[in-house]
Parts: structure tokens; C-alpha cells; sequence
DNA sequence: CCCTGTTTTAAACAGGTGTTTAAAATTGAT
DNA sequence: ATCAATTTTAAACACCTGTTTAAAACAGGG
């Protein structure tokens, strides 16, 4: 799929893959160039600084970020469906973006001057109406009277850090890369069983 | 407490403090040296280097992350409120530490390369007879037969994620710190409830 | 072919990096 | 007070950083 493709593009995805798995602060310009396989100036060129070209970066890993949920929230299932799919969903975009939270979390973590929300996440998520749902759901009684923020944080815990954690519990548990990806698979079962029953009021 | 501290503490505990909130790419030695109000000569007098002066950093942050585990599973309470204590303490930890837990998996993450577990955690914790005790709960059908990894996993998520995403949270749901404060007191409560009635099968 | 605008390159810039050096200041014992 | 050892300092080292410059290579249309 990479075959025809332009030097800013080129430099833009090479730039992705070394400021995702390095961070900002982790990587100089040279480095970036150098895995685009282009000269140091042409990163200048196209991108004017390395603080434009990561913004640029940052914004569409966050847009990534973003789709799978509201593709999903956005669909008329059940509650409970809609849950159990965003969990797996989220288990099988990780699997193939793995270090994509860290990402989000430490660079948005690193500047603290930005209260402003470029994204406008929550109006994203709320268009998609799951908190309404999710507020008629809990007045039916079909739903644990829990507010929506803890309701978010359990959900996104119990996603994003088996996999930012990952070096983490693999040094713990001394697993390989094969064993800790088998471990993810069972952990997701567990995380929406856990999560259902609980969000849920279930009993089994 | 901190007036009668030699030079080589005093550069020490600044260079934690520094390392911890930026880690070991996003600061300098001689911010370091700023921090402690030292010369930067000093910082290599003491420490020989950077890297060596992070490593001595990295592991005194590490013992103290696993001291109070330690302390709650070596106590020959039952089971649940080990765990339930456990939770608690770990939110109290980290409301005094809140990037301790981001901190260590960054840094883990940033080295590939030393596959020996140096600090020995899993056997310090496995010293404490924690995996016996859930074993043996499992054996007389008291707890899930749930594995222990994923076990580790579940809790760790649910009390690390809440700090490390603080600022994720806060853009998303629009919270000024007091109030992600508050979120995170109530927030423990939904997290005991909901991993004790996982874990130990209850149902309300 | 020449000319024009675009793309790419090598080189340089000022400033920051980790680290070392050698001299100065300080300390404590004689 | 003298001296040796320790602690602190300012300065320098070579290298890396982000960014800019100016020239080279390239493209396509006349």
C-alpha cells in the first residue's frame, strides 16, 4: 500500500511511528528523517518544525483514537451490546496499536497549558447519544446507578492498560511476547464479563 | 524535615522529583542540578552520570512502589480484605505519588533490553504467600478460577489508569483538579465494590 | 533547448546536551 | 596556622539539538 506515495506523506507516517513508540521529548528530527529515509531539512520544509509536525501527528492518532468509539455508540443495539462490543472492539485495535494510549495520555500529560479541547471528544461521544441511553437505561433500573465519568474510567482502565503496562507485567509475570498476547485474549473475556456484571447488576 | 540534608541527598531527591514528573528524555542534568540549587559539575561528582543517577532514582521509586504491597499481602488477614484493603492503600498511595505508576511503565518501556528482573517483584510478592492463599480460596470455590495474571491485572488497571489518564480524564469530562479529586474518592468505592463481587463471585 | 517553479541536498547556525577539567573554596586534623 | 583531603565552582570539551540558508537537482511547458 506504500509503494506510491510522496515525500510528505512519507515523512508524516515515518514521523507517526517514531513519535508514537518514542514520544516527543524521545526523538530529535534527524531520527525522524532518517526513518522516512529523507534528509533532515525536507522535515523542515514540509512541516515548518517539529512542533507543527507532531501537533499534526498527535491530531490524527486522536481522531484513530476516536473513531472506533463513536462507530459504535453510534449504532442502534442495547446498551449492554453496545458495551460488551466497544470492549472488543477496543482489545482488537490495541492489539494492532499498542502503545497509541501511552502516547495520548503522556503527551497530553506533558503540557499542562492547553484546558482547551481541540478534539471535542465528549461532544463526539455525546452526539453519539450513549450517555442519554446510558442515563434511561439506569431510570429503568436495567443499569447500576453509577455516574458517567466512573463509568468511563472502569471501561477505558480495564482497555488501555494491559497494553501500556505491558513491559511492565511481562517483567512481572515473565511472559514472552506470544504468552503475553494469549494472556490479553483471555484478560478481555474476563473484562467484559467483569465490567457487564457489574454495569449491569448481573449474577451468575 | 529536609533542612539537615547533605548534598548528595539533596541532589538525589531532586533528581527524583524531576525524573518522576518528566522522565528520564524529557529533562536535562543540569535542570536537575537547578532543582537541587547545585552546580551541574556536582551532579557527576556525586552520580558519575545521568544514566547512573537515574538508575540509582528508578529503583529507590520502584522499592517504595512495591513496599506497600508488600506490608498489606504479607498480613494474615482473609483473603477479600486483603484485596480490599489493598485497593484502598493503593489509592491513598498514589494520591500522594500520582505519576509513579506512569513513570515506571514509561521507563521499563523505553529500555528493551534487560530482560532479568532485577528487582526481584514477583518473587518479593510471591514471598508473601498471596498466590498460595488465592489458590487455596479457589480450591474451596471462595474466589473465581480466574488466573492470577490476569488477577494482577485486573486490580492494577483499576487503581493505576484513573491517575495515569488524569489529565485524558480531566480534558474529556472537563474537570478542574479539586473535582478529579472527588472523581477519584468515589471512584475507589465503584472499584472495590466491583472487583470484591467480581473476584469472590458475590452478588447484591 | 531554455526557462520557471518545485523539490532535495549539504552545510552551517546558535544554542543545548552530557561530561570532564583544573582551579578555587572549604573542611578538619595536626 | 599549615597542610592534605574533600567539596564546590566556572569553564571548557565534543557532540547533538532544531532550524535556516543557499545552492543543486529535478520537473514540465514554452
Amino acid at each position: 500500500m506504500s509503494k506510491e506515495q510522496n515525500t510528505e506523506d512519507k515523512i508524516k507516517e515515518a514521523a507517526k511511528r517514531v513519535f508514537v513508540s518514542k514520544g516527543f521529548a524521545g526523538c530529535s528530527s534527524r531520527e525522524i528523517a532518517k526513518e522516512a529515509g529523507m534528509n533532515v531539512a525536507l522535515v523542515n520544509y514540509y512541516f515548518r518544525s517539529k512542533n507543527k509536525l507532531f501537533e499534526l501527528v498527535f491530531d490524527t492518532v486522536m481522531e484513530d483514537f476516536l473513531e472506533g468509539m463513536i462507530q459504535v455508540f453510534s449504532t442502534d443495539m442495547p446498551l449492554e451490546e453496545k458495551i460488551r462490543i466497544f470492549i472488543e472492539r477496543e482489545y482488537d485495535f490495541l492489539m494492532a496499536h499498542p502503545d497509541v494510549p501511552g502516547f495520548i495520555i503522556n503527551e497530553i500529560t506533558r503540557q499542562n497549558d492547553c484546558p482547551i479541547d481541540k478534539h471535542h471528544m465528549m461532544e463526539k461521544i455525546a452526539s453519539t447519544g450513549i450517555f442519554q441511553q446510558s442515563l434511561e437505561a439506569q431510570k429503568r433500573g436495567e443499569m447500576r446507578e453509577i455516574d458517567l465519568v466512573s463509568l468511563t474510567m472502569l471501561i477505558m482502565s480495564n482497555c488501555h492498560y494491559p497494553y501500556m503496562a505491558k513491559p511492565l507485567m511481562q517483567e512481572l509475570h515473565r511472559l514472552d511476547d506470544e504468552a503475553y498476547a494469549n494472556q490479553l485474549i483471555l484478560h478481555k473475556q474476563y473484562v467484559v464479563e467483569m465490567l457487564i456484571n457489574y454495569i449491569f447488576n448481573k449474577h451468575n
